[in-house]
DNA sequence: TATATTAATGCAAAGGTTTGCGGTAATGTT
DNA sequence: AACATTACCGCAAACCTTTGCATTAATATA
């Protein structure tokens, strides 16, 4: 285990003092050209690298962002961290990745970490059960900024940025009007989700004020599996024009049962989701869907993020429009 | 933004020395109770936190798990990832991801930001076109361990940990064979890749020494697309018993061919395929297949590399098995 | 009573870097 | 020649914590 070299032992090789050779290295004006020089080459012999830890306890600022999420895996999250980690690497940030379980505790404890870490910023998207955001608050007054994404809670206090939800039900209900569907089975989640009541009232709203002769069967689950039964039970019993699903997880239930009915999309039924672009490509024919990005949403909130990094505290909710990505299925 | 308070302050306010209040809240035996007391009610009071860039500066060592992937989001890194945070946080790890983009050049920046946070080890899925190790042995050398999992070079220089692939081919042509399947259409990717030649190897071997009667169609897919391409073109000019599809990407694109020629399974056709099981269940009816999970594998991981850190410095390959899952698609 | 032991606490160094300020020598200006 | 300016560089403090060793006071032992 070979100990790093450190700037001390470029200054005593080079006669230098340790404030020269840091100045140098960062490129000062006060050091001449040729110091310079020499100091990058013996840093770059010596295979320097700057402790993270001596600098960031001096300057007492991180490059790291930490990140709180209820769950990594499933349809959502991943695609927001890998859009945010790119983004984040191009700044010159890292990315800490936090799993809260959905459980306000090990969320508080998470974010311990991060003050302890002296994050540069916090993206979180809050655990279902949390309702006291005064860890939160603590957070922020100690001086490292949170902002929200997706779940975020109703408080005004904190920048929030989530999927443009009114615009993509409105996308939704709209292009199944233009393709002249009238009886619809329009799937929806827990309807207690924030989420759940913006798409659907959206969604409602747009039939009702341009094609109030539509049929909607409106429906909620709060699982695939219950997506699954409730689609199959629909099916049975009536049939529709289409089916409209608000997300990945009820659009994976809504298509098990369109396969077990054996129904051809789209000249049996037509199929239409809010999704992320993934599971929609997963069907033949491919099913149309309104794009509601990871990837961008976390490309955004690093923006807004870093806005209240560096000084301006951006206020209000940011929303990240979706659109229409037709494939065959509608 | 309030300054965040520290040894000193408590220590001021109780007229005690540092050392006295960091060896009270670590306590150390030398402090008495009683001021140990003290110093615990003030530092809860005061909302101490410890500063871990101090710390970590102090021992040299931090809490922090570097993750170097090829990408986040797709079918298997972020479950590994899930199940990795879950293992390390009870540890009291937190995690730093990164991303290399399947960039030799990305992933050994991405080492270095590693070195240069001391992390306490690293974690490499190595991106496809690393050939050269010499960054991982130079960071290796330096002190922290590395250890390569799911796309591990041929150095048998490091520990590696990676998904039982000569066992999952076996299975599945074992499982297979057991259904009495005769004339298969075998689906693998990358022929280059370790991970295929290894399961393909033990497929095939496993169909030669229990069922040399049986017709095994072998076909190479690169994409989902080609893997649907090459599905729609077989199954158009010969009838198959049964298609197996040796990963979740190579799956979706069959399963689009299937679809796509409206064939019942498993009456028309079977099919299984090796999988972490989140595509499988997308399906009606759901697709068996033989599990190689993300998750196990992230906190196998976790233990191959807890062990590095310590002191015992584990050897060769370490494998995670994998077992069928029966749903009914064969 | 004098000495050895124990309990509790403090001192100070170390870890590597950044940065304000002060210093020196060389050059430029009258 | 005297002074002002400029170009370089070094000193030392600070960031906060841990930890080996010294110190003090109190108690136990001979």
């Amino acid at each position: 285990m070979k100990s790093r070299s450190t700037l001390k032992h470029i200054a005593e090789h080079l006669h230098l003092s340790i404030s020269t050779v840091s100045r140098a290295l960062s490129d000062h004006p006060d050091i001449a050209v040729h110091t310079k020089q020499k100091v990058k080459e013996l840093a770059e012999l010596l295979e320097y690298e700057p402790n993270a830890f001596a600098i960031q306890l001096r300057t007492n600022a991180s490059k790291i962002i930490g990140v709180i999420v209820p769950e990594i895996s499933g349809y959502f999250y991943h695609s927001f961290i890998a859009g945010l980690e790119d983004e984040a690497r191009s700044w010159g940030y890292s990315l800490m990745i936090l799993q809260s379980g959905n459980d306000p505790e090990t969320e508080s404890a998470n974010l311990r970490l991060c003050r302890m870490n002296r994050a540069a910023g916090i993206l979180v998207a809050a655990a279902s059960g949390t309702t006291d955001l005064t860890p939160f608050e603590r957070t922020n007054t100690s001086g490292i900024p949170v902002v929200f994404f997706d779940k975020v809670p109703e408080s005004r206090q904190f920048p929030k940025v989530s999927m443009a939800d009114a615009e993509a039900g409105f996308l939704g209900a709209d292009s199944l009007i233009r393709k002249g569907r009238k009886k619809i089975l329009a799937l929806f989640g827990d309807h207690a989700l924030s989420i759940t009541r913006k798409r659907l009232k959206a969604f409602q709203g747009t039939f009702q004020r341009h094609a109030p002769d539509s049929q909607l069967s409106i429906r909620h689950a709060r699982s695939q599996e219950e997506a699954r039964q409730i689609t199959l039970d629909s099916l049975c019993v009536e049939e529709y024009d289409a089916v409209f699903a608000m997300s990945d997880e009820i659009l994976a239930g809504a298509m098990k049962a369109i396969q077990q009915q054996r129904l051809r999309i789209p000249e049996d039924i037509g199929v239409l989701a809010i999704s992320t672009g993934l599971i929609p490509a997963l069907y033949e024919p491919e099913i149309s869907y309104i794009e509601t990005s990871g990837e961008t949403l976390g490309k955004r909130s690093f923006e807004i993020l870093h806005k209240c990094m560096s000084k301006a505290t951006p206020r209000g909710e940011f929303l990240v429009p979706s659109k229409l990505i037709e494939k065959g299925s509608i």
